[in-house]
RNA sequence: CGGGGGGUAGCGCAGUUGGUUUAGCGCACUUGCUUGGGGUGCAAGAGGUCGCCAGUUCGAAUCUGGUCCCCCCGACCA
């Protein structure tokens, strides 16, 4: 491609909009463009990397015995009812009603679509194991929609869904795609983490993610330093730790007033204590059942851990008439002593504590040295907390978490039975019997491995494409369009490079050196072949790697063979 | 949805105590010359319903009300 035909607005400054890196970058090099909040257009330069990445998808899942299919975007709404997501989903469903009347909705995944068309088309373990895929755009309501295309409302997804007879084939499916996923990644340039997660809206029971650590992101993961565990900070288990001398004497329990003074920090404050002596006291509604739930001052809940603990389906925190309601003291002073009629659930990490703070649920006053037992009784113990940086490591408990702000590529779940029973996708076993498909899904988001391929490969001129999702391999730059020997080269190495099947970039503008340099440094083509009068004097052209800046001289005969060699 | 910031030329911004403003600056764009190894220099141009609507006023980018859009921080996920 000639740059002068092309389509390439790079942009010298950093548009307001953007935020991020990967975000700033794409916009400069003319990538992309926002169409609206969370809707980007791809330029020819972005299209290129988007589909070099969905080639890679397609590549590793088609090795893996994965069958590509597409399937329509509009859904509809019944489908969705069948599996109870309609209302589960709520607001995140783009929806829309045709001209008849009835209720569509833009896909957001597809496990109903695929489970219906399997539950019709499949009858027998014969035609099972399958794994079936497609590259398809997605569409969600984000209630935010934020850092350009890592969170937009309608993005491109490689999904799969594998269906297996039985539990031990589904392990080998999920294998599979597990072991492709890796390729995948590895091949787009991306050093990644494969975590633990929550399997969220899907259900299901296992469920990885595969994390890119990155300057941005939305994600948090916690790493072990010493023996590698890695897991999505939502779900990563958490340490008992002693914190507390436990040779203190229990002092006597005492009520002191704390006019007006109802957050931690601020008692801790006010009352000369660390927050790590304070125990709050959280009010939430379970499915309706009000909960009392006891953590350290200094800790956070998570509410993840909180939800899977009760097995609840909906989860929310008590508003200040319900507090009142529950604990007969105002927001801001509830505390565990004389709690009546509540089920009370602690974290471990309370366990140790002694002469601790808590509130007295009643307006302005607080507990001081509050004891476990002779104070109040816990019934319920469970792992509630967040995991904090330095924590102790819950699989090998000598080394020290540490947490990184991650970007979320791709997703895999053991989904087991929970679509194929409700869409009725059986199949007649060998012995005999009808059966629920086991299924497995698997997710990619393909505009977030550019962006966060970005994020991971980029300097302060620009992007550094890694080879293989690069839109170029090579960019030609002549650097005087007057000096008639330097254009006749330029566009003799540019005939012979593209007629042997590379993938050549000519910077054919009538521009000064420095533009070509920068623009080419930023839009990231891994090799630049700088055409220019001072290596002319030696009949020889400069080869310069974009990753690391080396330059070597070549002459023109042998300039595509030493291309060859570094692709 | 809650909190904060913002909409002035393609991009980045200034102007906002109402009136010498005919609305500016830098970059980009057009034409000519110049230059030709890290965003070359000179000159001449083109480009704007100041987000939109309504109001106040002799007069509104500037004040008032409404409305739309965008960005950032929090609750969701590929």
């Amino acid at each position: 491609m000639k740059m002068t035909s092309a389509l390439i607005p790079t942009l010298k400054e950093d548009p307001a909009e953007a935020e991020v890196i990967s975000h700033k970058l794409m916009i400069r090099a003319g990538l992309i463009r926002k169409l609206g909040a969370g809707a980007y257009i791809y330029l020819p330069l972005g299209y290129r990397v988007l589909k070099k990445v969905e080639d890679v998808i397609r590549d590793e899942m088609d090795k893996a015995g994965a069958l590509e299919l597409l399937l329509p975007a509009m859904h509809p709404r019944e489908l969705w009812e069948k599996t109870g997501r309609y209302s589960l989903l709520g607001e995140i469903l783009i929806t829309y009603k045709d001209r008849h009347g009835r209720d569509y909705l833009l896909g957001p995944t597809h496990e109903e679509v695929i489970t219906d068309l399997v539950a019709r088309e499949i009858r027998s373990y014969r035609n099972l194991p399958k794994t079936l895929y497609q590259i398809q755009t997605k569409f969600r309501d984000e209630p935010r929609p934020r850092f350009g295309v890592l969170r937009s409302k309608e993005f491109i997804m490689k999904d799969a869904y594998s269906f297996d007879a039985d539990q031990a084939g589904l392990n080998r499916s999920y294998q599979s795609m597990y072991d492709a996923y890796r390729r995948i990644f590895d091949r787009c340039g991306l050093r990644y983490i494969a975590v633990e997660a929550d399997t969220g809206f899907m259900g299901g029971d296992v469920s990885h993610e595969f994390m890119v650590p990155a300057g941005s992101g939305e994600d948090i993961i916690a790493v072990c330093g010493s023996c590698g565990y890695a897991a999505s900070r939502e779900v990563c288990g958490c340490q008992d730790v002693m914190v507390n001398d436990k040779s203190k004497k229990p002092a006597k329990l005492k009520k002191v007033e704390t006019p007006g003074v109802s957050t931690v920090e601020k008692v801790s404050e006010f009352l000369g204590v660390k927050p790590i002596s304070l125990v709050k006291t959280l009010l939430y509604k379970a499915d309706g059942n009000p909960i009392a739930v006891l953590i350290r001052g200094d800790r956070t809940l998570n509410e993840t851990k909180l939800t899977k603990y009760l097995s609840c389906g909906k989860l929310e925190m008590c508003d200040e008439k319900s507090i009142e309601e529950i604990t007969g003291g105002p927001l801001g002073f509830s505390g565990p002593v004389d709690l009546k009629g509540v089920r009370i659930i602690a974290d471990y990490v309370i366990r140790d504590m002694e002469n601790f703070v808590a509130g007295a649920n009643e307006k302005d006053m607080h507990y001081i040295n509050v004891n476990l037992q002779r104070d109040f009784k816990v019934s319920e113990w469970a792992d509630l907390r967040y995991v904090e940086e330095k924590d102790a490591c819950p699989k090998c408990k000598k080394g020290t978490i540490k947490l990184k702000t991650s970007i979320e590529v791709g997703h895999t779940f053991k989904l087991g039975t929970k679509y194929s029973k409700a869409l009725g996708a059986n199949f007649l076993d060998s012995d005999g019997k009808e059966k629920p498909c086991i299924m497995g899904c698997y997710g990619i988001g393909v505009n977030r491995i550019i962006a966060s391929c970005i994020e991971q490969n980029n300097d302060k001129d620009g992007i550094i494409w890694p080879l293989e999702i690069a839109p170029y391999k090579v960019i030609i730059l002549p650097l005087n369009m007057a000096h008639k020997e330097t254009t006749d080269i330029a566009n003799r190495l540019y005939d012979k490079l593209t007629a042997s099947g590379i993938e050549v970039l000519l910077d054919d503008r009538q521009e000064s050196a420095g533009i070509k340099f920068k623009d080419a440094d930023l839009i990231g083509v891994p090799i630049q072949v700088i055409i220019g009068e001072k290596a002319l004097k030696q009949s020889k052209l400069e080869l310069k790697q974009r990753r690391n800046k080396e330059v070597t001289l070549v002459e023109e005969k042998d300039v595509a063979d030493t291309i060859r060699g570094l692709l």
